[in-house]
DNA sequence: AAATATCTTGCACACGCGTGCAAAGGGTGT
DNA sequence: ACACCCTTTGCACGCGTGTGCAAGATATTT
């Protein structure tokens, strides 16, 4: 095994001796533009090349102000979407030289001391993906020490305290209720997920705004207490049960792929109707299932990949105000709806 | 935004000077068996509330050996086994104070500065779940500075130089063998991942060799080359497609879920054919999908949380040769066989 | 009560690198 | 050859904590 027997030592001392330069200049050749000669640097270079020689960055991250480090809060890994989107983080993170510390909330009370445990590793950010954040989880990142910048990735904040780098619900939503009402269908069931305080999906209330102002009346609309397939499948066959065909919704939306999946097996498992047929579904996401042959989901796709580059911006730019941004999606038509 | 301002910089000093005890003294109050009374320890405790003072954990990890730190390497996100596993390990490390780097490995070549990235963290150990370890990546971490343990997580492998924690690979395909034998199915066609030099699952093997036993014949076989269930799909159409029903297989036997949903999906929906009626499916880990109304698929789970836990507990203990470990999962029976 | 054993506390030094500035080096124009 | 400017290099000090040992305090024994 790499029992890294003392040649774990390597030191910028080390590489400096050989090398015939000072430990300061030996760093240097590895700070992306230091003031340093291209000569000296190739010769310092090579020397740590042929000791095995790489900075540590923890205690980089002791001496200055910044770790290149950011934690990733992940409370809710039944959702097959944070796959998608830990993927896109840390690709953008990591090809841009920052490291990810992975915090799994363990559960609803955690939170807090999640978030005071990133702060011991002194990241630089913290990023939440995920739906426990509330006003209180809030005040327990103000309380925790040293770190500059919350950001909560795909969903939306008002929180002037926050940075929410997300997709335009509201634009999405519309987008989405605009090609249900071309299709025709009149006899929607919205199917949303949690409710929390401060970071709202909107996506909910879009949708009645547009559907009520188009007829006069709400849309019919359940929820489903966590972003969980299986919890979907049984809401839905609780609402749906025993309707005599023509008091069935004609298409279900779905405030994610997630509750969409677990919809669309209810209707053909349970209720053994036919998709888009007699019950189209919409969802939100397009997590690789919903690509399947199975589903052929109707979904909208969020641009992770940019929105990921643009949390690195953020990360790299200055402590500014008003960094929120909001990302514009696309529908992806398949066969359910 | 918590600026911090100034407040960042709670450190053991001031608890010390507000408490009227050395910095050492508050220091080893943070540990948790360390030498000190009950007394002081409560005064210390209870000023470092007020202050707002938490041990800093980069610090910590400069000064001494230990990090408690980990990474995590994953390079295959499109398989959602995934993110159970991380779910499982990041639960088990973070319950018992470990902090858990996930570093994704871009692409092929990507594996060994992946690695040592996180060498330059200064991690107590690096877990690997995935495919992408071969010898040329054991070089490379033995390449890398200062790290002790290099664990394989979920998967065999006879590397004297790494630790391996996974299921009995063997023993479960035997399991499975015996079931698939015991329902009477005739012709078998086994579905393998792709083929890896160093960590080997032995399912594939361990399949042939019990059907080759009882018949006198190897069982068919393809493999696909990433564990992706369209690209399985897409496999088991090309080898299916145009076959007379007498040349089909009764029953498909896959290395794992993921490539036992795109099996299944191109079974119903591209070869219009029934399950189990027509042809069984059988995966391996017990995928959250695996449940779902939509596949009941018979598959075997691995006892993730088991398997986590030992983790941690090789982490805590002492470097040790045979720290290897195999485990004994559960067949779980549903309606695909 | 003295001596010993046990527990508790303090401290010098080290961990590996960043910051800001001063000194040295190299080049240009007159 | 000189003064000047810009580039390159060196350095004192600090970041916040662990380690191992020695000194001090307290408890136990005879």
């Amino acid at each position: 095994m790499p029992k890294s027997d003392g040649f774990e030592n390597v030191t910028a001392d080390d590489v400096a001796a050989a090398t015939g330069v000072s430990r300061w200049t030996v760093n240097r050749a590895f700070k992306k533009d230091a003031s340093i000669s291209p000569k000296t640097r190739a010769k310092v270079m090579s020397a740590a090349q042929t000791l095995g020689y790489v900075p540590d960055l923890s205690a980089a991250a002791l001496a200055s102000t910044r770790s290149n480090l950011v934690a990733l809060l992940v409370d809710d890994f039944t959702n097959p979407h944070k796959l998608v989107m830990m993927e896109r983080l840390t690709r953008a993170l990591r090809s841009r030289g920052w490291d990810t510390l992975l915090v799994n909330t363990l559960d609803r009370e955690d939170t807090a001391p999640a978030l005071l445990n990133a702060s011991q590793r002194r990241v630089d950010a913290t990023i939440l993906i995920g739906v426990q954040f509330d006003d209180e989880v809030l005040a327990a990142a103000q309380g925790a020490r040293r770190f500059r910048k919350l950001i909560i990735f795909a969903r939306s904040s008002s929180n002037p305290d926050t940075i929410s780098i997300a997709v335009d619900d509201e634009a999405a939503t519309r987008e989405i209720a605009q090609y249900v009402l071309g299709k025709g269908y009149q006899r929607p069931l919205y199917v949303a997920g949690p409710r929390t305080v401060s970071a709202h999906l909107l996506r909910k209330e879009t949708f009645q705004e547009v559907w009520h102002g188009k007829f006069g009346v709400l849309p019919e609309t359940v929820s489903v207490d966590r972003y969980d397939s299986i919890m979907a499948a049984e809401v839905a066959y609780d609402t749906l049960r025993d309707r005599p065909v023509s008091a069935l919704p004609d298409v279900i939306v779905c405030e994610n792929d997630a509750l969409a999946l677990g919809v669309i097996d209810t209707i053909r498992h349970r209720l053994q109707l036919r998709i888009p047929d007699d019950i189209a579904v919409v969802g939100f996401d397009d997590v690789p299932a919903a690509s399947s042959p199975n589903y052929r989901l109707t979904t909208y796709r969020q641009p992770l990949t940019d929105m990921s580059n643009y949390l690195v911006d953020v990360l790299e730019g200055p402590d500014a105000t008003n960094l929120d941004r909001k990302f514009i999606g696309r529908l992806v038509i398949r066969e359910s709806a």
